[in-house]
Formats: structure tokens, sequence, C-alpha cells
DNA sequence: GGGACTGTACCGTCCAGCCGGTATAGTTGT
DNA sequence: ACAACTATACCGGCTGGACGGTACAGTCCC
């Protein structure tokens, strides 16, 4: 039996996937985690603190594997940016995880201009900087991220419509330009 | 004075701007469209109701202009992915209007799965369709508006990190794929 | 026995949708 | 020409349910 924060984190989480934002209720995602209301609240003292713990949650597990798959990486220049491609999105072009449907969720929940979004904005900055350090050019290093950034949009908007052929060809690509450019 | 039904819309609008998912609430709509609740529910039957044509008359909008700049266009091949860049952003990377957040307000609100993200799913699939057969590389047409649609997604989730030098390198990094390439 | 933790009953608020109106403009019958 | 009737547009009070949060009474473990 996991801690029971990650348990009611993990009910959050599955309720979100299955039920979207509207099944993001307290007394649901209690009954989800085997748990009353009391105790969810006495774990997070509200919603909006519940939300905040999912997102932070999210942005660990992101990070970790970026960190991992940078590391493992030895082919040179442009390192961290073949990890992010590989973070965000699969071979075929799908995202890599439920992080786009996670987001759209707390995104619902919490709204564009939440405190807590502020973790989300300085996540983004940080993995632009190290993009932008990354050995190749900058512009290059830029439009790769954001075409993973836009891939990972489809999953936001529950769009799939890229064929796997068509994804397969265009991470290729995505992943050719990280290796022949350089700064 | 504009008719009634787009007045209610341009108020659900502005409130959707100004205070997010949360401030779409019917009596304030139609406050705004200084207009009584039970006539804004004689317009609109339900809240769905209106977000649905919100959504509609976005994805309208977007079209029209989609096909105005594609017959601006006399650069040969790439008409259409130039204007699909052009619809989505500025020659700053900046998106091009407020659509990303009004879509993420409509996302808020409707859910991901709702009968009315439909259209949404069609209009990307037409979009794709008519990009795929634009005269230039397939996998290209395809990163451009990858790329598009990930500038797209900054907007959405409030974020704004590009600053306009590289934007600007970006966007022409992209316009420039759309020329050079061909079938 | 005390603190960490859990269960439950309850409160207050918010808000979508309903419904019984009103006003005005057309239409029809005579 | 005018009364009776209908359709369209709009009004605003009400209600019922959902849900976040609180209060408090346990229970379990050290």
């Amino acid at each position: 039996m996991p801690d029971t924060r990650d348990r009611i984190l993990n009910a959050a989480e599955a309720r979100l996937l299955s039920e979207g934002p509207g099944g993001l209720v307290l007394e649901a995602i209690a009954a989800e985690a085997a748990i009353s209301k009391g105790g969810l609240l006495y774990h997070f003292a509200s919603k909006e603190a519940l939300v905040a713990g999912l997102c932070e949650r999210m942005l660990q597990g992101f990070d970790e594997r970026l960190e991992t798959l940078t590391e493992a990486d030895d082919r040179g220049p442009g390192a961290f940016t073949r990890a992010y491609l590989a973070t965000t999105v699969t071979a075929e072009g799908k995202p890599a995880d439920n992080s786009a449907r996670l987001m759209a969720g707390i995104l619902a929940t919490l709204g564009r201009d939440s405190t807590h979004m502020v973790q989300l904005r300085e996540a983004f900055a940080r993995w632009h900087a190290r993009l932008a350090a990354d050995g190749i050019d900058e512009t290059t290093a830029t439009l790769v991220r954001l075409a993973a950034d836009g891939l990972w949009l489809s999953a936001l908007l529950g769009l799939n419509e890229l064929d796997p052929t068509a994804g397969r060809e265009a991470l290729a690509a995505l992943h050719e330009l990280t290796c022949t450019e350089d700064a």
C-alpha cells in the first residue's frame, strides 16, 4: 500500500483521466482512494492544493525522465533536445504518456492564472534554457521543441489525427535535425 | 446594435477572456450583453449550447482568414501552409489572436470529450488534409503545422517565454521551409 | 493519554435550468 | 377595421442539486 498522499494523487489522476475535469470531485476522489473526504482534506487542505500537488508530481516525473534520457544519450550535441522529444512523444508521434490530458484537467481546474501555474511556467523556461544551450543551432532546437509541443497539444485537445506513418516520418525528420545541425 | 445572438457570444467571449472559465456564468454573460438570463436562454437553450456556439464562430472565423490568405498568396506551392502559419501566429511568434485563450476556456467548460468537440476535431482533420496536399513535402508541411500549434499551445497555457528575436527567427525558419522544399 | 489520522454529518454558496409571465408584431376571420 | 389569436423575443424570480469546506467525534498507534 503506497503512501496515503500518493494514493490520493493517484486517485485524483485516475478520475481526471477517466471522467475529465468534471470528475474531479473531492468525495469521489476520496472514494477512489479508499479514504474518507475528511481524510483527504487532512492531507490536502483544499482542492487547489490537491491539484497543485498533482501538477508538481507530474513536473517532477517529467524532469526525472528528461535527466535520465539526457545522461543516457552519447551522441554529443543535441542530447537534451532529443531527450525532450523522447519524453514528450513516442516514435509514432503519439504523446508519450497521459501528461497532456492531465495538464488539460489541471488547467481546467486551476485556471490559466492560478499562482500554482507559476511552477509550470518556470519549468518551461528551464527547459527552454537548456534547449538553447544544447550545442546545436538554437533556432533548430526551438523548432524541434515547438513541434514536440504541437504533438503534445493534439493530445491535450483529444486529437490524434496523425497516422503512425506520418508520425514516424515527422519524428524522424525532427530527430535528424538534432543531429545534422550545429551551433 | 448587432444581432442579439452575436451580442451574447461577444459577451461570453469577453468574460472568458477577462475572468477565465470561472467567469462564464449565465447571469454575468447576460448582464454583459445587456439582456436578461431568460433572454439568453431563449437564444441558447443551455450553457453547453452557448459554448458550442462560441466554438463554432471561432472556427468559422479561422476558416475564413485561412481562405483569404491562401487566395492572396501568389508564391505557388505552400500557400495554405503559409496561410496556416500566418493565421495562427504573428511574425514575432506570438499567437495571432485570442483564439488559444478562448479555446482553453471552451475546453475547460465543455471538457475534452464533449460531442461538440467533434467540430474541432473535424476542423483539424480538414486543415491537415489541405496541408498534406499543398504542393510541398508533406513531412515539412506537418512540421510547420506542428510548430505553429506549439506556439499556439504556449498561449493556451499562458506561456509566452519566446522573446521577439527568437520568435522572429523561428518564424523565418518555418517560412523558409515552406518555400525551399517541394514534393 | 496524546497526537496523528480517519469518518461523518452538516452548512453555505453558487449556479444551471425552469417557468410563469409581459410586450410587440404579425395573421386571420368577419 | 377590429377583435381574437399566434409567434417571437425577452424578463426575472425560484428551486434543486452539486460541491467545497468545517466541526467534531471517534480510532489507532506510540
